[in-house]
DNA sequence: AACTCTGACAACCGCAGGAGG
DNA sequence: GCCTCCTGCGGTTGTCAGAGT
């Protein structure tokens, strides 16, 4: 036996909404809410439409702050990223893009993204092993920085640091591929190049095996750094940790090769220039296979 | 002017999963 | 634990307007 129909499809009205419709369901919603239950609503707002219908109408359409059209480069960005590191998830994708519906987004990256995205404009195409330079112009604006920065480094002014260890963000693949661009840990380690103390070089199998680094576990880098296998990721980028700040402000960093260390914060990265000034341990939330899908 | 093609957007469909009985 | 109902999601299709021929 089948499953039973949502909705007797003899009798409902399909296609596009007629400008009454719109305006019957709008009031109904307004005043009375779904009342829990998309399908008992249509009979009782008086519309000969499918329950689903009604709801995709309202939640794409009908719903108060939806915007229609003209995306922006950051929202081109965050979407390209998002996709790459989460695939189609259009609704998970279009909660971090307030006003955009998960239709919208679909609609949008089929048919002018994916287009956008093989032709290589935007964020996220796969050129993360081939840059060799220490430019940031092609990292997404949600990260922090501004493509138009004279220093090309990211506009610090929109972001703060101090965010609290529940706040620290899950680098993502898509976040690392975008602003990797291919320094060594040669690099990393050469104290002319990045001048900075206190820090400790993590490889990504021991971030890897709980997403946490314990503050023990950083107390000595160097010999973490030589008893793991050698991994490719060794070879770009090291994850870095290091001390500053009190215990509720506890944070980590990341070193994308940029010659200074990166805070890790929720949707953001904070380039930290004076982390040797404070004072305390902290650890990491980065997966391993975020991290290796860099190498 | 008529036809075809293409892109953009709206809407539908079927499935998965959660909630409740 | 099973069943039913409902919601939410993502893939797909339908519709329409504008561009091109």
């Amino acid at each position: 036996m089948g499953r039973a129909p949502c909705c007797d499809k003899a009798n409902v009205k399909r296609g596009p909404w007629s400008p009454e419709e719109d305006a019957t369901l709008k009031s109904y919603l307004e005043a009375h809410g779904t009342g829990g239950n998309w399908i008992a609503l249509p009979k009782k707002a008086g519309l000969r439409r499918c329950g689903k219908s009604c709801r995709l109408r309202w939640l794409n359409y009908l719903r108060p702050n939806i915007k229609h059209g003209g995306f922006t480069e950051d929202e081109d960005n965050i979407i390209c990223n998002l996709y790459n590191e989460i695939g189609s998830r259009w609704s998970v994708i279009a909660s971090q893009l307030p006003g955009r519906t998960d239709n919208d987004v679909k609609n949008y990256w089929n048919t002018k993204l994916k287009k956008k995205r093989l032709a290589g404009k935007v964020n996220g195409a796969n050129n993360s092993s081939s840059n060799s330079t220490m430019s940031t112009s092609n990292a997404p604006a949600f990260l922090g920085f501004t493509s138009n920065h004279p220093s090309g480094l990211p506009n610090l002014d929109a972001y703060h640091h101090g965010f609290s260890v529940s706040e620290i963000h899950t680098f993502t693949a898509a976040e690392c591929q975008v602003i990797y661009d291919g320094a060594t840990t040669a690099d990393v380690h050469n104290s002319a190049y990045y001048p900075y103390t206190g820090f400790n070089h993590i490889k990504s199998n021991e971030i890897g095996v709980s997403s946490k680094v314990s503050t023990s576990s950083i107390s000595n880098s160097s010999s973490i750094s030589s008893s793991s296998p050698s991994l490719a990721m060794d070879e770009k980028a090291s994850l870095l940790t290091c001390n500053r700040g009190t215990l509720d402000e506890a944070t980590a960093m990341m070193d994308f090769g940029f010659g200074f260390p990166c805070d890790v914060v929720n949707n953001g990265i904070w380039f930290q220039e004076r982390a040797q000034e404070n004072s305390l341990n902290c650890g990491s939330y980065v997966s391993s296979s975020d991290l290796n899908y860099i190498c």
